[in-house]
DNA sequence: AGGCATAATGCGTTAAGCGTCATACAGTAC
DNA sequence: GTACTGTATGACGCTTAACGCATTATGCCT
């Protein structure tokens, strides 16, 4: 028999770890980025700040949030930091997300059609 | 004609979707309304607010959005909206975050401990 | 050493969201 | 109908964080 996860209530704490997690995730900046390295690998800091359209200043401070929850890691390259994805969490939890989204989508398709 | 090398890149809005879904868990307030309810099973504001301790507008604001997000459904019992987790998906999330802020932990130890 | 590149950090402005108070709305009982 | 309970919403202050500009730090040159 499966026990039915009778789950205590999470502690405060962890409530407040569990939604800073999600909270550097709520940011369109900072998904884009995890993305983008996701897709082109290891990248210096000029090429995604081109690949994003944002100043300078705020692709370092998002990657140093990022770098801090641990999700990207960065290694020097000469005068360059070469960051990467750190973490295939995020992939996943977006994938979940996205599948969550479009089926929510479909179900609001097919009520229209009044099925 | 659009480049295919950004084919697996997501787009800007599903960019803006997927941040604003995780928005939505970044709060603790709202984190909390969901694992009470996953614990408790369908529950009315009134118990929520017990619950929470927190003011009755601000929860039935929080539950607003996650209605509005179909993570959690409401109907009503009389004077009273009985509250009840909608998607399961959130329980996943958190349970993925969760072992992850785990994992992270033991090995800050370790490096704490010389390994 | 100085000069040049790349990246990080103070500082200010601005927008978004939390949280509460007061009020309006929905439903029941009388 | 009025009175009462339970919930949603408008208005508001306050905190936080995004975002850019200017500056500073860091590392390669010559």
């Amino acid at each position: 028999m499966i026990a039915p996860a009778s789950a205590s209530l999470p502690s405060p704490q962890l409530l407040v770890e569990l939604s800073g997690f999600f909270r550097l995730l709520s940011e369109p900046t900072r998904l884009q980025l995890l993305c983008q390295l996701k897709h082109g690998g290891a990248m210096d800091v000029a090429s995604l700040i081109e690949a994003t359209g944002f100043s300078q200043s705020h692709i370092s401070r998002q990657l140093g949030q990022l770098q801090r929850a641990g999700l990207v890691s960065c290694e020097r390259d000469g005068t360059r930091q070469i960051y990467a994805v750190a973490d295939p969490l995020v992939d996943d939890l977006c994938n979940l997300v996205q599948m969550r989204l479009k089926q929510r989508l479909e179900q609001q398709l097919r009520q229209l059609q009044g099925v």
